[in-house]
DNA sequence: CATAAAATTAGAACGCGTTCTAATTCCTCT
DNA sequence: AGAGGAATTAGAACGCGTTCTAATTTTATG
């Protein structure tokens, strides 16, 4: 009973672990990003300043975790059941993009934490091993979709994801920085993949894009909020 | 000689501001970004660490007027000659980019600065005039491919507009993150325009853009930067 | 149980962007 | 020339992310 059990040492690392970040995202509901700041998250987690640091390395690091703590993507995701695999991207896009609309109190500071250029470190959001293992996941939707001959498979797949990843860095740039209205998010968004995606479609595939399309012009083209208020949801806890 | 002629005051906040504009503009050029602090601009400015704050506003809006300094855009923009409205479009991000790629060491740390979404104020960015003026320059460019008859005129052309504009800020973050190498920056937001296009093209806009994203596809295909060093040029001064 | 190793701790410190105060310089206007 | 006022100045201060040091606690091992 020596190298597979926690050991009480990792174990109370690991429960130190969990309360700064359990700190840090009560914070952020509580006040946004005001109070977010390294001390209150130690006191908050009833640990001095330096463990977040030994723990994690950086703020964005925290913060990086708070965001992961909070997602069951990678589960729900794998249970995306869609007619085709374009709409299966749109729906995974749907399903990533409906965390933040739902409560964008929550995360919309939370991304302006992460986007930040500044603190790009190697606990970021940047970190090759999250950028492979998410590119990997869109890719293999294209791929679908370059198999059911709705793509062009002599596009290649991970240009194509590449193009929509940098694609949706934009919208979330802009809807952290305020610039994008917070229920523009998700068709803003929507509408650019479509039109990349029609860009690499073949004859089959556009007809399912049209449609799409059209509907996030429509939508998009109504100025004011007209959708149900999901602001409540931001009190879950 | 009241109301119009500049006044000693005046003239000497003027010169002051360059001095300040200058002062970090040379800082950035000889360090990056690790010498960029209020206190370095304004020792080097010779000038107090509260004039800055009085005469811009922030580190952002400095930052910012050094990026507008450097620029002969909208002079070069206008000026700008193409076969149809769609190579003009292309040509005139070109032309945007190249100051970036023929001089990162520069443009790198400047963008790092007015991307960091915690530094958005009224000062920066994302100001309403700035976005207007520059949305505006794109829709003129868009509406003109309409009328040649190579984009669908049923697309709203703001709504293609703010699209290409995501798309753009998406690249942007990348470079400046580091993610995206700078000889990558040109073709990969240019996929993307064309794609984006592509999507939004007539038949006859179409052949202009198939041919465009060929190109770029194979560009983007080379592993290994093969152009022309152009690191020679960060030394401009 | 004792000892060594590992981690956390309090607290000071650094440089940063930003704001403030009180003094001072400089321009303008009569 | 001299008063009034606008701006800059030096300098302290605030809160921030981050790092460091030296002491202390806590766990694992013999």
């Amino acid at each position: 009973m020596s190298t597979d059990e926690p050991g009480k040492r990792e174990q109370a690392k690991a429960e130190r672990r969990s309360r700064i970040v359990h700190a840090a995202r009560d914070l952020i509901r509580e006040t946004g990003d005001t109070n977010l700041s390294m001390r209150m998250i130690a006191k908050r987690a009833d640990v001095s300043l330096a463990t977040p640091y030994n723990l994690f390395g950086s703020k964005h690091a925290v913060v990086l975790a708070v965001f992961e703590d909070e997602r069951d993507f990678t589960e729900r995701f794998s249970k995306i059941k869609a007619e085709n695999a374009i709409e299966r991207i749109f729906e995974a896009h749907a399903l990533a993009t409906s965390y933040f609309t739902e409560d964008p109190d929550f995360y919309r500071p939370l991304w302006k934490v992460l986007l930040d250029a500044q603190g790009v470190n190697d606990t970021g959001l940047a970190t090759p091993e999250r950028l492979e293992r998410n590119s990997k996941a869109w890719e293999a939707l294209i791929d679908d979709a370059q198999n059911e001959g709705l793509l062009d498979p002599a596009f290649p797949a991970d240009m194509l994801e590449r193009t929509l990843s940098f694609f949706a860095n934009g919208v979330m740039l802009s809807w952290s920085m305020g610039t994008l209205e917070t229920h523009r998010l998700l068709p803003s968004a929507a509408l650019g993949y479509a039109l990349a995606l029609r860009g690499a479609a073949t004859a089959k595939g556009m007809k399912i894009l049209i449609g799409k399309i059209q509907n996030l012009q429509s939508t998009l083209e109504e100025p004011n909020e007209l959708q149900v208020p999901v602001k409540a949801m931001s009190a879950r806890n």
